[in-house]
DNA sequence: CCGCTTTGTTCGTGGTGGATACAAAGCCAG
DNA sequence: CTGGCTTTGTATCCACCACGAACAAAGCGG
């Protein structure tokens, strides 16, 4: 009889979910370092990095790859399988939507840009995400482990709602998730089990550029990331407190729009005036600088632009920047006297506003926190590209983190 | 020879810590909800109910307590030992200082209030605290495991020290926690381990207030608890997020006195316009009511007496109460929108403007909160007595809490 | 080629908690 | 009062996971 012991591959079931994020998020290259971060013994770390090889996700190199220089037996290398299994992820913006099938790491595996007329409800812009997934699973025939979908509005939790997706025809309260988890079934996109229909998860896209670029970007390391950028319209925040999202009660934390930054400011829908929201935003830039902003789609592109083209030629231009500088600088001082983050990240307009004159944003906001503390608070510019699609990807990911062994058992 | 095999005492380690915490908090009244709320066996269960008592920390009760209605076999009832370890517990303040003995559960086993010069300087307080505590140890002769330290100032973590000591002529930086381990160690306070001299902890008084509502009083219950308190003068706040404390990367977190809530309001020294801090605090209303604020110390106690005796008679005073209820509500809708707690409790003043219109408050917030989302969250009063108090002992106990068997064995 | 160092692997052990069967302690119906 | 019924406590066995120790492997340098 072939004895019925226990096979080593069925051992270290513990710490192959942390092994894997480590794996995930570069912090672990080689076992020995794997070994050293999880604080086992080598003995647990090799169970546990052959499990995960079994399992498909991670690849196990024994070759040296540069002749590390130090001395002793060289250590076998870890990275993520590129040929592993996906995840869908798709984002929806104003002007259209993008899908994608990325795997563990981050890495963009296959992507596709799609349109769609403004016009259209939920159903059917979801309806035509998932189709360019989903074609995207059949012309790559990867195994697919999940979805995730970031939309630009709050998300309320745990109904799965977005609340107002700003410049989308959507009906206020939409059940985004319901929606997005119901087309993952008509087109038969597989989830965690492998076999089952995927169970859709989707977020704020600020929320998932933070989660995005805390495991793979500008975030790395930090234990309470702040992240605040700018979409077409109004800004958003976003908080990872030691490595998860911080999402609040409702899903709806971190709506920093409407801390007051400039007291004798413009009204603003809120009840307030002077509000980060319609004083820092793409908008309020191009009117400051005294241009006529247009339409609505494009603000975006089109601010950063102008403060990319102009900025050193052009005083208004320049000043206008300042002005948003030293508003955007309020606003985060006061964010770091509530939230006491040890690194902020800035997106869209507020990061070429940072790219554009970094020491005054930095003594802005050391100078309106409190205790000169937020002086050594680093702030950086978000570096990913796709930061949403890969933190939506992230979203979907996290069920086979937290289990590898169940959710990636082929 | 005796078998060496396990003894059932030494099993249930993991889970010792959660179940204590269980009992601790009061949500384990008996042995069987304990079982439910660790999602164990009752083998589990019983083992690490069986392994607390061993230690001295809980008792359990094996005779029905009064019947309690249901059918099958009435189970043990769990409480904490009234005669098991305590640890010391003080709270400094403007007026003087508060020494406890305080055991699971928080209860209070003894306490002593102490007085000091205003000029005194934090070692000299904190000997006399210390003094005042080894007193209580001595005459109570009961086994110590720990101290914690109340403040009134930010304490920058990790390294301990008060930053703005309110009314204490405490130099701005001063090493509290160092200091107060020092004291503790001259006194031959015990700590942890039951033996080695004790490492104080400290922190500000307003987390502690928060952190022992959660979970002894009007927070029980609650994942995303927010509390904003004053003292004397200006405004606190403090965040516990999954039962834990949170208080940022430097452990400046929830500085919400800077918060705008009056536009054209009066100047602040943190060169804002308005702040919650100047516009909410004792001294505040007493200025708004038309009264001579009178000398620094016994503001907050001036300032309840005046709202309690004369809110229903005097107009001026109704009128200041409503100024500033309407601007807290602003503040803490700004709260709501960035951190969505799904509690508020309210503390000093707050508290009491709380109670002299909860509906005013509630609907302020409710209108200025993105949503009408906060119009959901509990705004309640504090509801424990000397709750820095209790929060302090909190952070004493938390050691234990994590690992019973080796911070409690004796 | 032989030490030296570091890493990977095999094998045995221990502690932790699950499953099961059984005993105990209450209520209730007869 | 006695025999179900229900729920809780307990004893025993066992699966699992990670540790420790000993050994093998893979590089470097003399």
């Amino acid at each position: 009889m072939t004895p019925t012991r226990t096979t080593k591959l069925e051992r270290g079931r513990g710490a192959l979910g942390p092994a894997l994020e480590l794996v995930h998020t570069g912090r672990a290259p080689t076992r020995a370092v794997l070994t050293a971060e999880l604080g086992v013994t080598r003995a647990t770390a090799g169970a546990v990095a052959a499990e995960l090889e079994a399992l498909g996700l991670i690849t196990v190199d024994s070759r040296p790859a540069v002749a590390a220089g130090s001395q002793g037996r060289p250590s076998h290398r870890l990275s993520v399988d590129p040929g592993g299994p996906v995840v869908l992820a798709a984002q929806v913006h104003a002007d259209g939507f993008r899908a994608a099938l990325v795997g563990l790491g981050g890495r963009i595996v296959a992507t596709v840009p799609g349109a769609v007329t403004v016009e259209a409800d939920p159903a059917q812009v979801l309806t035509e995400v998932v189709g360019a997934g989903a074609g995207l699973l059949r012309e790559t025939g990867r195994r697919c482990l999940g979805a995730g979908l970031a939309v630009p509005s709050a998300v309320a939790e745990p109904e799965g709602t977005a609340l107002n997706p700003l410049h989308l025809a959507w009906p206020p309260g939409a059940p985004v998730r319901e929606i997005f988890t119901r087309c993952l079934a008509e087109a038969g996109v597989t989830g965690p089990s492998g076999e089952a229909p995927a169970t859709g998860f989707a977020a704020n896209d600020v929320n998932l550029i933070a989660l995005a670029e805390h495991r793979h970007g500008a975030g790395r390391g930090a234990r309470d990331l702040l992240c605040v950028a700018t979409g077409h319209r109004g800004v958003g925040g976003a908080l990872v407190l030691d490595g998860r999202l911080h999402t609040g009660s409702s899903g709806l934390a971190l709506e920093v729009g409407h801390l007051t930054v400039d007291p004798d400011g413009r009204p603003c829908h809120c009840g307030g005036r002077g509000c980060l929201d319609v004083e820092t935003d793409p908008l309020a830039f191009l009117e400051a600088a005294g241009r006529e902003p247009g339409p609505e789609t494009g603000l975006l592109k089109r601010a950063l632009e102008l403060l990319r083209t102009e900025y050193a030629t052009d005083p208004a231009v320049r000043d206008a920047a300042h002005l948003l500088i030293d508003r955007l600088g309020l606003g985060l001082a006061g964010l770091v006297n509530i939230l006491d983050p040890d690194r902020i990240i800035l997106g869209g307009l507020h990061r070429a506003l940072l790219e554009a004159d970094a020491e005054r944003l930095r003594s802005v906001i050391a100078e309106r926190s409190l205790w000169g503390r937020s002086g050594k608070v680093p702030v950086l510019a978000c570096e990913l590209d796709y930061s949403g699609l890969v933190g939506a990807a992230e979203l979907a990911w996290q069920p086979v983190l937290d289990d590898p062994m169940t959710a990636a058992r082929g």
